[in-house]
Parts: structure tokens; sequence; C-alpha cells
DNA sequence: CGCTAAATAATGTGATCACATTAATCGTTA
DNA sequence: TAACGATTAATGTGATCACATTATTTAGCG
């Protein structure tokens, strides 16, 4: 009779979650400004659980607070996506390399199980999806790696850049050579088997180099080395 | 008549900066739990707005949700300490590099400032001010890299890293040989001066280093190489 | 039609109250 | 004296209202 307690301890950690996920599929437009009221409405929820939400993803940096007071998403500009990227080149290549010897089966099939997902998405044109399940597919890999600082900092970069990917991805796709978007992530499920550091810390720098250099090519942006 | 605009917008952002500052000085015990009511009489505000800092340092990892709800200190672990610590190494040493060429005579003027009252600070055992002035000297440093995702992310780290070294820095304190502890602070100023940026890097990371080494030691952890 | 100004609407912030949950205290009993 | 149970206190969360500030719309005028 429904005797489950609730997946969240709290509104406002539901509503926290519910956006952070909205976010990171990109659901959200740079530039576009946030209201109290309209995720409340939205959401279906009082003002106080939304204002402990947003005042949470702001911190992250996910949200900006604009000097009128206003929360927007912010905008992506040259320079800032080759801060995100080099850190999340530094940052996720080293959460990889520790994760690596704690893969085992479950989790290599659970990996491969997101990658089907994952190139479907992409086959289907289905962008939302697409950017999702990359980061899950990476998320799954790091959350092996026991890094309980390093983490939260990779998974503020991604909600930083989770909007711009998108804004890329809906031109990229419009253009129709998206599935030509060959990443990594065969490759990289390969060196963990082998258990290649080495190599697996490469790919996943070029598989996140990948993705910096489309958009970088989309917006006119120098290439960066 | 006092016409002057009061320094922050919201009373939210007083006391975010007010806690904040705070734990950077260390006048935060590890474990030790912060309440809203507490914090609200202390600083002499509502809860509203402490709710919401308390929210953003939560956000920040400089507090932790117990899950029984409640707010504390975070402690510290031998793994968490190190992680910290190689994060520091790579982000603020590119930070310092990237800083380096933008750095003129006011803000080496201003550094040598800090330094000296930093220096004050060990001769007269101020633990607070040592803790915080390092903070400081470093902040000072990156602030003309024009880095503007990193920063919050080496800020964080400082957050999470102040309560646990102003323990140990009292223990040392009281050892005795707490004015011993050589910074690499001088030396960095003439590496700026020089423009020598591979010597930067490197100086930052051993000051770095030198801090935790001393935490680790203390803490009987096994020393990182 | 274009521009300005007044009026109206919308928004984030702060205050206060209610409440469920958890912690602390105290009295009782063995 | 120690341990258990009941009672009281404290705490974070949520709801609602008020308000100052900022946006947007509307009206008026040239």
């Amino acid at each position: 009779m429904s005797n489950e307690r609730p997946r969240f301890k709290t509104q406002q950690e539901a509503v926290y979650f519910e956006l952070r996920e909205a976010i990171l599929r990109g659901k959200f437009q740079p530039g576009n400004s946030v209201t109290l009221r309209g995720v409340a409405e939205m959401l279906d929820v009082s003002l106080m659980p939304v204002r402990e939400s947003l005042r949470r993803l702001t911190a992250e940096r996910a949200l900006q607070l604009l000097d009128n007071r206003r929360i927007a998403v912010p905008t992506m500009s040259e320079s800032r996506l080759e801060e995100i990227y080099i850190t999340r080149f530094t940052l996720e290549s080293f959460a990889a390399e520790k994760a690596m010897a704690n893969i085992d089966e479950a989790a290599m099939a659970k990996l491969e199980d997101i990658n089907t997902l994952h190139n479907r998405a992409i086959a289907e044109r289905d962008v939302e999806n697409y950017i999702y399940l990359n980061f899950e597919f990476h998320r799954q890999i790091y959350s092996y790696s026991g890094l309980e600082v390093i983490l939260p900092l990779i998974e503020s970069l991604w909600l930083q850049i989770a909007p711009f990917m998108r804004m890329i991805s809906d031109r990229f796709a419009q253009e129709g050579d998206f599935d030509e978007s060959e990443d990594k992530h065969l490759e990289i499920l390969e060196a963990i088997r082998k258990q290649n550091a080495t190599r697996l810390k490469h790919l996943i720098q070029d598989d996140i180099l990948d993705g910096v250099r489309i958009q970088q090519e989309m917006m006119g942006w120098g290439v960066s080395n």
C-alpha cells in the first residue's frame, strides 16, 4: 500500500535533484532566467524548497545570481569553456585512474548497459539522453574511485557545461552529422578490461577533448592545444 | 550621515561572508555542530539569512549535512586530506602560473604587505591570522589569473581544510616550534619578480606540501609522496 | 509613430509561525 | 549506581505573508 518511504527526506532535496537532472539533460538554456515562483509552480511545491535548492545550485555554479538579484543560467565564454575543460581533463583522468582497479564484472556490465542506451540516444538523435547518459557513463566509472572531494568538483563542472553542450548538440544534430560523433566509450571499456591505466587516462582525455573540439569549432573559437 | 550603501546587498550575503571568514580562520572545530538558531543569535539576524547561508556553505562542502538533518563541521580523514592536497597542488600551481604575468608592482606590494602580516602572526603565535593570511596570500596571487571556474574550486578546498588546519596548528603552536614552520612565501615572491614560471609552480607545490606534511606527521598518517 | 513617464506586475528577500523529528533531561526502578 | 522510559527541549523544514526592488506594460504626448 505504498509503504515505501519517500526517495528523498525533504522536499528541498527532491527539488534539487529534479533540477539537477534537468540541467544535466540540457533543459536549461544559457542566459535563460529561473524564477522561484516559476519552478515552484512547475514542480507544485511552495517557495521554500525551491529557494533552498536554487541557493544550492547557485553555490555549485550551475546557476548564477545576477546583480539585479535575478537567477539565470550562465552563458559560456571562450575562456570559461577552456577552463572548464582543462579542469575536467585533470580531475577526470585522475578519477578514472583511481577507479579502474575497483571496477568489477557487475560494474562493467552496468557500464555496457549505459553505453548501449547512450548509443541508442545517438542513433535516435535524442539529444537530452545523449548528453545525460554520457555523464552517467563517466559518473559510473568515477564512482568506483572512492574520491569524495574530487567527485563533487567534477559534477560542478558538468552542471556548468551541460546547458552549453545542449545548445551545441542541438545545432550539431540539425546539421545531420550527429551520429558521426565517435566517442571513445568502447575503447575506454576495453582499457578498463585490460587494466591499462595509461591508456585509460589518455582515452578519458580524448573523449572529453572530442567534445570541446566540436564546441569550439561550432562557436568559431580558437582550438585549444 | 552614514550615507554609504551597505557592504552587502542582502543579509544572507553578509552572514555568508562572515561565516566564511570565520571558517577560514579556523574558528570552527571539526565535528562541531552548527545550528540555525545559534548562528542567528550570534549574528543577531533572523533564521532566514542563516538558512540560506548554511545551505550555500553546505553546497561548497564547508559544512556537512548529517543524516539526522543536523549541520556539522566535517571531520578529516587520511584519504580526504590527501585528496584535498593533490587537488590543491594541481589547481593552485596552475592558477599561479596563469597569474604570474599579470602581477604588477601594486600587486607585488600588496603581496609583501600580506606576507609581513603573516610573518607577524607567526611570531605572535596568532594561529587564526596565521591561517587566514596564508590563504589571503595565495588568493591574492591567484586573483590575477583571471580564472573564474577554478578559483571557486580552490576556495572550496580551503573551506574544507581550514578547520583541520587550525586543529593541527594549535597543537603545533603548543609544542613550541611554531615559528620554524618556514613557508615558501619569500621565494614565491622572488620567483614572481623574476617571472620564473617553472620555479613558481614548484614553490607553490612545496608550500602546500609543507603544510600537509606537518598535518600528516601530527596525525601519524602515512606521508604522501 | 516614437519616446517618455506613470502605473502595474513580477521577483527575491526577510520575518514569523507551525510542526515533525531528533536530542537531552529527568525521574523511576532494579 | 546504572539503565530504562517518559517528558521536555531543541532543531531543521515548510508555509504564508509583507515588502522593497526591479521589469514590464500602459498611457500620454510630441
